[in-house]
DNA sequence: TTATAGTTTGACTGACCGGTCAACTGAGGC
DNA sequence: GCCTCAGTTGACCGGTCAGTCAAACTATAA
């Protein structure tokens, strides 16, 4: 009985495009139903408002992003310390693609919402810390594996665990203010490799206090 | 002849407040103008348009910004890497302040703002470009002293300084969708301590290749 | 064939957007 | 006393915003 139809899917996938390319703010439901070639009243038949939709799209968009970190960084064979920075290098593919059909770098589609509405919204914030704190937890994984393999030597593995997240995401805003997505692979190796265990020159490289 | 007035500072003055507090696109130019107590003609009167006006506003800001680290950070008698922590409390204090008057952390203004607009408007992002990179050569000066000190054992001091600017804007980013500041000090000194050059304990603490 | 649920359509609402403008005000210089 | 001019005012512009709705259409099950 009734129709069956794929606006609903279109209508998503047009909010991660011109979201992730854009804002919250600038993109209109009408352009958004003109990309998703859907007229305005069949918007609102699947969608209560705007702000359903694009969190809604959110979830979908993490949900992809979880199943990608999966298949392509933890279920691979390389170490722990490595396959974080497989990590930057997917995040690195990612915005080179969208720089060359775009000419742009869009950054993080979550750290983007996450500024651009958590003080706004309190609903949004929720979803965007959700998903931060989720992220964080698979880091932490890493991070763990990576201490019992020796590879680095970390005292608080939580904590490190949220700055690397903290510091990915800062990472993304600077490679989107560059507009340029070497950023990413640059600063992410940095990052990882400042972490790791150093074969120790001297018996103390220098004193710690002060 | 003629008059003068502090219009013009009230209207910059109330950008630099609600833009921080909100957005680019959600603050409009009415709300603007009733909140620095001016009518909208006398806004066009001094600026041409609202784009211009918060691009003023962030000049006027990161000036402020930098009179700030210069006289709390910079001049202060600390350890090079003891005053990097320093920059972590300054944006701790901030963020508390802005959290106890309006029950929110808003972030960082340069972030929000270049996260917000550089896709769209390339003036933008070339101003936000330039006042991380302003930023970058700061950290880097810190870094270089740290260096001499013996304080850091670190290969690349330039991608470093950039790394860390790239954390500390990530750091805000998650203390403001967490809502809470303290995440700033906490991720701050794991992300400082984490570089410090650790009392080497045994002669390799494990191999960091493959 | 008909009943019906699911979907589509486009005209519509009222509020608000950034920006314009001509008339006006008021203080300092002459 | 008047001229000049920076600053002020509020009405107004066309356009866009998110959201509404009644009517029409369409595919399926009975």
């Amino acid at each position: 009985m009734g129709q069956v139809t794929d606006t609903r899917e279109k209508l998503l996938s047009s909010t991660l495009e011109l979201m992730h390319a854009r804002s919250y703010g600038d993109v209109g439901v009408q352009e958004l139903c003109e990309h998703a070639g859907v007229k305005k009243g069949s918007f609102y038949h699947f969608f209560p408002s705007k702000r359903d939709l694009v969190l809604e799209a959110m979830e979908q968009q993490w949900n992809q992003t979880k199943r990608l970190i999966q298949d392509q960084v933890l279920s691979s064979k390389l170490s722990p310390m490595k396959r974080l920075e497989r990590c930057f290098e997917i995040f690195y593919e990612a915005q080179c693609a969208s720089k060359a059909k775009t000419g742009r770098v869009h950054g993080c589609p979550f750290g983007n919402l996450a500024i651009e509405l958590s003080t706004q919204d309190e609903g949004f914030r929720k979803k965007m810390d959700g998903i931060f704190r989720e992220f964080s937890d698979v880091i932490e994984g890493l991070l763990r594996e990576a201490q019992t393999a020796g590879e680095i030597a970390v005292t608080n593995v939580g904590a490190t665990a949220q700055a690397l997240v903290a510091s990915m995401e800062g990472i993304m805003l600077l490679a989107k203010t560059r507009n340029d997505p070497a950023v990413i692979k640059e600063l992410g190796q940095v990052l990882v490799r400042n972490m790791a265990v150093k074969p120790s020159r001297g018996r103390n490289g220098g004193k710690a206090k002060n």
